[in-house]
RNA sequence: GCCCGGGUAGCUCAGUUGGUAGAGCAUGCGACUGAAAAUCGCAGUGUCGGUGGUUCGAUUCCGCCCCCGGGCA
């Protein structure tokens, strides 16, 4: 079975630049987890890795999907797949729990929505509201309504177009189980602690609108998108969109933009302290914002690579 | 100096016809199976500006003081 490294983070954490370093020792390519950084027009605000970052070591799914076409973890889990399989080592970079998952856990096979279907859910939840879609799927799937609540719209509406497109309930479809992908992974966890990431998102945020967000958000808000595609939803684009309507000042769309990061790196500290990448023996946790791999001493460089090795 | 309004949770504010208080946001914790930078759940916190008085009991009523707005001088 072949061997992959997952290097894993919340937004900040400094895992882009620990994956490069790794990357360039180890012989590897660095393959994108992140679920906004697949985005094309998104660069600058996603902290997608540079030209110049490109150039020293081989990245994939970096920018390769228009901001137009919502991407999901299924269509994720076969790019990644794909990727690994022609990469002589794969380094998955990124912050999104459920595509991980995705690989080390699988994902049930189910046919993906019809367009009508997704369309329908969607109009059912903007028109009536998540109670009355959580009562409209009890009569037609009781199963799965019963383990949602009533105000979780999001899985109300995917729980619905699966059912409308396949006739069969999301639970029953779940209980066929999900397999893991044939890899042996390996985890270079990062946690730093809270205030390091706020701190650090601040002065990101800061660098981001000295190089050109407000124009790159203002060239996605001329593409007249849905709003309600992912990457019209990513941190920071509705917020530079407030301030380019005038609605906002900067330094409101900059604090509203650093606090809804800042508590997203919550949600992603949650995921990953509770959900194992890898087995216990083949995760290593640093709990401290890292620079890259020049932070550590030649020593502990030597000490991660003899444990990604042995892990191998 | 005078008049008016206000000082209650980290913030914005509600409230108590006198029995020591509550929402939203923030924060903390958690969930997460094809939109996941999404979506959702649970939980704190307070010398109720200070000080005297009335009262069995004051954050609430009264006096004085302090602070912040606004107006008049």
């Amino acid at each position: 079975m072949r061997h992959a490294l997952i290097v894993a983070g919340p937004t900040c954490s400094g895992k882009s630049a620990l994956a490069l370093g790794l990357a360039e020792r180890l012989g590897g390519t660095v393959i994108n987890a992140d679920s906004m950084q697949v985005y094309r027009e998104l660069l600058v605000l996603t902290a997608r890795p540079s030209p110049s970052d490109e150039a020293r070591v081989p990245h994939r799914l970096y920018g390769v999907r228009p901001a137009a076409e919502a991407g999901s973890a299924a269509w994720w889990r076969g790019a990644a797949l794909d990727a690994m399989e022609k990469s002589a080592f794969p380094i998955l970079c990124g912050g999104t729990g459920l595509y991980f998952a995705s690989l080390t856990e699988g994902l049930v096979d189910i046919p993906p929505p019809t367009p009508e279907a997704r369309a329908e859910a969607r109009a059912m939840l903007a028109a009536l509201g998540p109670a009355a879609l959580h009562a409209e799927l009890a009569k037609a799937d009781p199963a799965t309504a019963a383990g949602l609540r009533p105000t979780d719209g999001q899985r109300l509406a995917r729980a619905w177009e699966v059912w409308a497109s396949t006739g069969r309930g999301l639970q029953d479809w779940q209980q066929d189980g999900a397999a893991p992908a044939p890899w042996r992974f390996t985890a270079i966890l990062l946690d730093p602690p809270r205030d390091a990431l706020r701190a650090a998102i601040k002065g990101r945020f800061a660098a981001m609108i000295d190089n050109g967000a407000i124009a790159e958000v203002e060239a996605l808000l001329a593409l007249n998108l849905d709003p309600s595609l992912p990457a019209m939803r990513a941190h920071g684009v509705p917020e530079l969109g407030a301030y380019l309507r005038g609605d906002i000042t900067l330094t409101e769309a900059s604090r509203r933009a650093e606090l809804v990061t800042g508590q997203y790196t919550k949600r992603q500290a949650t995921w990953f302290r509770h959900r194992a990448l890898a087995p216990p023996d083949r995760t290593h946790t640093i709990h401290a914002r890292i620079a890259g791999l020049e932070q550590f001493s030649e020593r502990e460089i030597a000490e991660l690579m003899m444990f990604i090795r042995d892990a191998g």
